[in-house]
This record gives structure tokens, sequence and C-alpha cells, in this order.
DNA sequence: CAAAAATCTTAATCTTGTTCAAGAAAGGCG
DNA sequence: CGCCTTTCTTGAACAAGATTAAGATTTTTG
């Protein structure tokens, strides 16, 4: 259970047999079912989850209603919201499951002293980080240079397996625009 | 010209006397002219820039040959293409000053030498590109969430300085909008 | 398996913002 | 100070994508 996590550990730094287990006491394992919330909007997000196996989806709803995905996450990264976590206020997103998935909980109460007895996780997060920050600008250059039928093809390309995964209005809605534009574009060619 | 920053790192980071003269000498201090380069896009990047003071912004050219702005980075902030340097690819960006700019350089070469005899940067790094994440993720929220007028008036109401300091085609480029869109919000009313 | 819930499609109409094109202001420099 | 470059404005024609509304299909669950 805890094997991928160590594992997306190892790529970025070394750990000793004696930190691993430090960092094992650390967490907490846990099973969500498909739409089950892990953080509900207006609530303090108290953790940063690790996802094993699975699909989470963070969005929030907009004045009109409707929902907008702000981001998806897959096995291997970490979801969380943290200004809500960094500044403790209410957040204005929802975290919730999009299939049933095993998740890793780092607690935010706890994360400091794990960081102290573990200094070598500041990195970590530190690489993870720059590379979640880098994607997240990239996704603001598509969102600003291509449009909504560029950016589906062009998603479609890169990740033909994860659109598979979730259903097709969760699509439209991150990629920026209605369910109905995503049929009519689906409609234009294969 | 290295007191802001060690305000900033202070912020987030306790550092003795020590630490702070290893970090000065590793880093570099110039003076970047209004319209100078600091990165081409092609090139690969090779450094981290704090902002002393100035302003800075980061831009592609779309394949119409209009500029798209995907960063502004003002006193206190870092700016660089982290996709670039992490992979020692060509950069997709070009990073220029929008005014004179004191900008101090952290070059990738050292970077990781500096980090073993200062591992607390990497502590630093982390939290300040928590934040640089979370504020990404924020504005692919406003994107999502307001139309180009709301964008606007809400950004014009967050930092009404900052609206002053560059030219509006700039802004309209950063909001993701045409100029004339924007002449056209402004006439709507104040 | 049937009924209910969730998801996807189609088409007509409407809005927001783009593109072009041209001129007006403003700013910087010799 | 006057010229040249940069920036800003205006308006008409147009395009991308939203909205609404209805029906079709698929999936889930009792």
């Amino acid at each position: 259970m805890f094997t991928p996590l160590f594992n997306h550990l190892k790529k970025y730094i070394s750990l000793t047999t004696d930190e691993e287990e430090i960092i094992k006491s650390y967490l907490q394992v846990s099973t969500v079912a498909n739409k089950e919330y892990i953080l509900q909007q207006g609530q303090v997000c108290q953790a940063n989850y690790f996802i094993v196996n699975g699909c989470i989806r963070k969005y929030f709803t907009t004045e009109q209603g409707t929902e907008q995905i702000i981001q998806f996450a897959i096995d291997n990264w970490w979801i969380t919201d943290y200004t809500s976590m960094d500044f403790q206020q209410p957040s204005l997103y929802t975290i919730q499951a999009v299939e049933e998935s095993e998740i890793i909980i780092l607690k935010k109460s706890i994360e400091e002293e794990l960081f102290q007895r573990v200094p070598v996780l500041e990195r970590y997060f530190r690489i993870i980080l720059q590379r979640a920050f880098a994607a997240s600008l990239n996704r603001i250059h598509y969102i600003y240079s291509l449009s909504g039928e560029e950016r589906y093809r062009h998603f479609n390309n890169a990740f033909p397996d994860f659109v598979q995964r979730v259903p097709q209005y969760m699509l439209a809605s991150y990629l920026g625009f209605t369910p109905e534009f995503l049929s009519k574009i689906r409609a234009r060619k294969g």
C-alpha cells in the first residue's frame, strides 16, 4: 500500500530505512468511494492527499450553480488546497473522488513535526511543487493560446487513457467549456 | 541590495549569520534596463531571478505573432522557467524587463551546492512554491469563473497600483483578451 | 429485468470578445 | 521643441462558444 508513495519519494530523494519507518508512522491510509468527499467547500483543509490509485477532482461551484473543475489527481499525485491549509481558511473548493480510490493522508497538524524529523522531505515537496507550478503555468499557456477544440484535441493526444476514465462533462469543465460544446467537437471528427 | 531578499527569506525561515554569508557568496546582483531580455525563447533557462525592485514579464509568441503574457513579477518575487531549467530544455518563453529592475541571480549550476550547504533553503522554496502554485490555480479559477470584464475589474481592485505601472496592452494580454477589448471595457465605466 | 438516475447529443438563438482598419493621444529622444 | 515611436481608442463585421430545451442513450440499482 505504501509502495507507490515510496517509489515516488525515491525518484527525488534517498531515504534511510529509519526515515521510511518514521514517515510511515505519520501517515494514514484510507479508501474513498466514488463520489465521496475528501473536502467540502467551506471546510478548512486539514491534510495533503496522495493518490495511490484512483481519481480525484477538485472543483468549485459558480454563481450560476455549475461545477468548475480546477484540478484532477490520479495515481502518484498529491492533491490539497494549499491556500486553505496554509492560512487555515475555509476552502473555496470541494475535493471529491471520481472513482473508488486508495489514498494516503498527510495531516497538516503533524506535517511540521514530520518535516523536522525527516528534513529531506522539504526537498521532495520543493521539487514536486516546482513541477506542479510549472504544469499549472503550462495550462494557462494552453488556455490562452489554443481554442477550445484545439485544447481538447491536444489533451486527448496527451492523455488518451485518462479521457476514457472520466465522464465527458467533467473533461469539458476541466478544459473550460460546456459539455454541449464538447459534444459538438466530437461530432466534427473522431 | 541584499536586504529585501533576506527580509523575504526571514519571513519563512531563520538563518545564522554564517548561512547568510554563504548565501550571499552564491548570488549575483545585476541591473536590467527596460526592455532588456533575461531569457529568450529557445534558450535554456540557467537561473532563478529574484526581483529586488522593478517589473519583469514572462511571455510567449503565438502562431499569429501576438505576445501572450503568462506571468508578471515585481518586488520580492522570483521568476524563472522551471520546465526549461529542470529539464535543461530550450524555453518556450521570453523573460524581459518592463521597467529598469534590480535583480538577484541564483544560478542553476550552483544551486545544488548551495542547497547542500544551507538545506533550510529547500524549506524556503517549498513554501514559496506552495504559494505560487496556489496563486496559479487561483488564477485558473478566475479565468474560468469570470468574464473578461469581471476579471479586469477584479484585478483593478486587487492591484490598483500595479495597473498604473504597466501598459494596458500588457495587462490585456495577461488577463487573456485583446487591448481593443480592454479599451472598450474602460469606456463603459470608470 | 425494469425503473431511475446519470450522461450525451442536436439544433436554434444569443453573447462575449475578436479582427481589421484607421485615427488620436501620449511619451521619449535627438 | 518637434518628430517618431509607442500606446490607446472607436466602430463595423464576424466567430467561438454559451444557453436553452428537448430528446436519446447509457449506467446503475432495487
